[in-house]
DNA sequence: GACATTATTTGACGCAGCGTCATATTATTG
DNA sequence: CAATAATATGACGCTGCGTCAAATAATGTC
């Protein structure tokens, strides 16, 4: 198979293979069993290897959450730039990308977990300089790809009146919706039983909303946003829509 | 002094006196040195009991936190009565509350932990019945507060398109709105790092922006929102943004 | 293939912090 | 002033994190 050059990085590979299968039985674990039931005793003994071994990968339990935190973000990052590639007006493309966050938090209700647990003082104050380098770089890269396409639409006067906002202005208040919206629906606060409609309908229609505010181009008086809603569902996120009902239709 | 028939709630006022002593003393460790130097064994050192005696008052450390938390929000509760009870349009009223939050949180940016760490299904896993049922019912307090100032403003006719959206719909994309936007402002983060403008300023004006694509009149192209802005804290939160200039003054 | 050397894995150990509970202390009552 | 009830205490058990010397495996050398 592969010749003898190969044989130095095999190392590495099993490494990151073995990083791979911690990070999944970790993130399995969670999934199943809480936080609270999480200890690296229990990783260890899951992957089948010893304590000491999952300490070579992660410095703590901490630097452990904030890794799947990073692979998480990742993830999303993935989703972003299909709705940014999408060849379409800027702003379904970045209506799309407020599809894919949402998206992506029904699919994985349990990943904000991660984020909400790494974004908690408690915790950082526990992480490795280098593992916050890391987090922040991908924040970073995420958060300039949607700069970057507001910048386009404002280049392309798709905002007319965009002196009055800039870009950070206007990314600011979408991600901050999406992002409350998301963490309000998410928290343990039954909003359906305080009489709330469906948390992501809602979430659509005033991000909608907001892109009128901001005068962003067309507008949704000229446009049928629940058409665009499916269709962008259909036409970029098949995979994760079938995923998602399929889901829905195992737990009832 | 007090008579005889005092002298038994004696004792429950020295037990809540001692409750707060305990809440104060954790908040300040909380606050000079983080979630993980809090310790159950500091606080009651530093409050001059012992450990089992915490443990009369609050059934885990979670369980302080969390209370902790239901101070807070209940602080937050009496800044929204106060905007509530404004004598001004209801969109003035409603942009105080906004004003109530971004305050609050300016003034008290620590607070916004207890919030965190209390919303993270790790702590949530771990609190008592009782407390879990404390904090829903404040959230649901200051939730229905917002409600019904929503609902008034629909009755008054100042929404004129409220059918397309209800005012659950308009309450969560207020709220997900500040809630995000206060939680990206204060998150380690480095937003002006990242070539952001202020994150208050940016808040406001996007709170704004929302309010006028709801249609809530009067709109803010007939207003000057930065006179309104001003005024509000002048003459609902002087004393707030008095106490707000002084922090800035002092810490340089 | 035997030995030396280097890399990796292991789990026993130390330690910190949570929460308990039998005991000691203080307050209340007869 | 005793008897009794209420409360406070801190030693103790336990769990879980992170370390490190020793054991084991891998690699290199003759």
């Amino acid at each position: 198979m592969s010749a003898q050059p190969d044989s130095l990085p095999r190392k590495q590979r099993e490494f990151q293979q073995r990083e791979r299968l911690i990070l999944d039985t970790a993130q399995t674990m969670l999934h199943q069993h809480g936080y609270a039931q999480l200890t690296m005793e229990r990783i260890a003994e899951a992957v089948e290897y010893s304590k000491g071994t999952i300490y070579n990968h992660f410095s703590s339990k901490e630097d452990l959450v904030c890794s799947l935190c990073c692979r998480c973000v990742n993830n999303l990052i993935g989703l972003f730039k299909r709705a940014y590639d999408y060849p379409g007006t800027t702003r379904e493309r970045f209506s799309a990308i407020g599809i894919a966050y949402s998206l992506y938090h029904q699919l994985n209700p349990l990943d904000a977990q991660y984020i909400q647990i790494v974004k908690t003082n408690a915790v950082r104050e526990k992480l490795s300089e280098d593992k916050v380098t890391e987090l922040n770089a991908l924040e970073r890269e995420i958060t300039q790809l949607c700069m970057k396409l507001v910048n386009e639409a404002i280049a392309a006067g798709d905002i007319p009146d965009a002196e009055t906002h800039t870009a950070d202005t206007i990314v600011f208040g979408y991600w901050s919706q999406l992002y409350g919206g998301m963490l309000l629906a998410q928290s343990d606060i039954p909003l359906e039983d305080l009489g709330f409609s469906p948390a992501i309908t809602m979430l659509w229609n005033n991000s909608q909303r907001l892109l009128d505010a901001y005068g962003w181009q067309p507008l949704s008086a000229t446009i049928d946003t629940d058409k665009l809603y499916t269709h962008l569902c259909s036409a970029l996120f098949a995979t994760e829509v079938c995923k998602l009902t399929q889901a829905e239709a195992h737990h009832g």
